[in-house]
DNA sequence: TAGATTGTTAATCGATTAACAATC
DNA sequence: TAGATTGTTAATCGATTAACAATC
């Protein structure tokens, strides 16, 4: 087994693309694929199939044969799911907040979700799936009391940075960040996927306009 | 001016990022910047900014001195958000479609909410901003008559497929796309955006588990 | 066996970074 | 003028693709 940490960021974010698509075709009843026809359904080179495969260890591969898709799972999911959920906490329980709090309460990505804040009276005392949502005031004792280990923020901007550095001081280790603010910049050492829609959204258009595909 | 077709993705993808935090520079006062000061707070390298800036014509850029934020902001809105806002339906008015239609709906980012669709008849016939929710079965009508050109997907993996080629057929020429089916593969000609929030939540998890930043 | 497909090395491609003359 | 910074070319880096021996 390679060192994990050699593996490039365009793999990783390739890995749950394989992975999901691999349970798709499982659960439509097939049981062995080779790179090249993976290659077609994916739109990503065969080759790339199987230089991102030989990033992990064994996968198992036959010559003339192809993988066995059940193999490719158990390793993906190892690798994507191993060990514990992440208990993670929820900031800003407003329409985004609400929206994405269904990824971290599903079991599929390998989080737990142990609390969500808010800063508005309105939405205090709130349930989201099983979770009460409480006072943002809360937020620095409860840190310390239960160490969560990823925050979910979905705040303004204009809170972001201050909540994000309180946020590592509290040993925060991973963001999934859906504030403008870029996280990306301040905290080198944390773990920080940005998901920016404004952005993604805008670079929609001008490749609408500029006919660029 | 060069060919805008020969811009690559990853400076396309940097262009809002650049837009938005000049508009925040603008908005704090400042009134000229250079490459290095903005390397520094958006975290790319002074190098990668003058390259960027130099596929779109004359940034105004003078030596020793450095780009007018202005000026940059102009040119950028120009390429980003130039001419009419574009007719935009957004499909599925769940929690996401919901959360998401704030971007649709606001000026910033260059798009005009025409119609919003959904199956269930819980949905149908109530408010999204000021847009009534119709059924799904009008899909077809509506498009003939009113040329939408970028359509929102919110709704599950099952049914985005056919949809999709559907729209296409129905002359949809953008996708910004929140369902699971990667909607890259089957429309080479079309432009689209997959944002698949739980990929980027697992691929969060797996650089968490294996320390990799 | 012959055909197919892997694992892996080498070649290519493209994006990022460095360097520096021009010049404000 | 001297210091700073651009615009742009060249060098580097890294990711993707091609190729092919090994072998199922």
């Amino acid at each position: 087994m390679q060192q994990s940490n050699k593996i490039s960021l365009p793999v990783i974010k390739r890995l749950p693309k394989y992975y999901r698509y691999l349970k798709l075709l499982k659960q439509n009843g097939k049981e062995r694929i080779s790179s090249r026809e993976l290659s077609t359904r994916l739109g990503v080179t065969a080759s790339q199939i199987r230089q991102d495969f030989n990033c992990f260890g064994e996968m198992h591969g036959r010559q003339g044969v192809g993988y066995q898709i059940d193999v490719l799972i158990e390793i993906l999911e190892k690798l994507l799911l191993n060990g514990e959920r992440i208990p993670t906490i929820l900031i800003g329980a407003g329409h985004i907040g609400k929206a994405v709090s269904r990824f971290i309460t599903t079991d599929a990505n390998g989080y737990k979700l142990i609390a969500v804040f808010d800063s508005s009276e309105n939405e205090v005392g709130k349930q989201i799936g099983d979770i009460t949502v409480q006072h943002i005031e809360t937020l620095e004792r409860f840190c310390k009391e239960n160490k969560p280990q990823v925050a979910v923020l979905c705040v303004p901007r204009t809170s972001s940075k201050e909540l994000s550095s309180k946020l590592v001081e509290l040993g925060i280790q991973g963001f999934w960040n859906f504030s403008h603010y870029d996280l990306s910049v301040p905290y080198p050492n944390v773990v920080v996927e940005n998901v920016h829609l404004g952005d993604s959204l805008m670079s929609l258009g001008f490749r609408l306009r500029n006919e660029n595909n």
